[in-house]
DNA sequence: GGTATTGTTTGATGCGTATCGTACCAGTAT
DNA sequence: ATACTGGTACGATACGCATCAAACAATACC
């Protein structure tokens, strides 16, 4: 696989890295766990903190997959206080790869199954 | 990871299975040689046979690629006397995933950049 | 200070898989 | 039949990574 990360590693005050490859992209989507975070996050106006997803894995398997997400260019987390928030990049995401995100939003059908 | 696969193999009389589920689908789209197989197919209005794809690896690691997008319902293939055609199930991952396949081809900027 | 609370990091473990070479099989042509 | 061509199947190898537990760090609160 190989796909070489972390180029720039710019977090000076802030700044998101890019948004990464379309392969480097595609395989941080391509977990199970780690599309749940994605569909949370995009569904919630707010960002949410590491204890407030519904997942089931420990809390330091939550801290990778974040970790994997943001260093993929997909979310971005700023700290507050003890806890951290975590929110979706979709303006950026959506300006890189137009359409990718709300492909892989459930659709209203499948919203109402998981309800 | 575990993503079940493979559930009906209905391949009976050129039956093609079910487009996979998201994850599946995604974790077969994650990897540099099945992306540019899905975009070679993509920019082609006719079916690729095996050894006109243009990429670096083995036969037997192109069979295995070609293998993984069957899977997933990303592809199909029909036999032609000694060669195997393959053509991208371009209107059924539209239908199940409005948006995917086209968010994952290159722009027009990055076609040109390509030649 | 001491104690929760929240996350991250590290090490270990086990599973998945991308890759190759080789052998094999099905058509086609000689 | 023989040989060639296009593709699959198998075994081996190496690497990646999802997962957990335990240890650590940072902030808040008493």
């Amino acid at each position: 696989m190989t796909i070489t990360a972390a180029l720039d590693h710019s977090d000076v005050d802030g700044a998101a890295p890019p948004v990464a490859e379309i392969t480097h992209l595609l395989q941080a989507l391509a977990d199970p766990v780690r599309l749940e975070l994605l569909r949370a996050l995009a569904g919630s106006d707010h960002p949410i903190s590491c204890g407030n997803f519904q997942v089931q894995v420990t809390k330091s398997t939550l801290s990778h997959h974040l970790r994997v997400l943001r260093e993929a260019g997909v979310i971005e987390q700023r700290c507050d206080g003890t806890r951290k928030l975590t929110s979706l990049r979709r303006r950026d995401l959506d300006e890189r790869y137009p359409g990718l995100i709300q492909s892989l939003l459930p659709t209203p059908a499948e919203a109402v199954a998981a309800s």
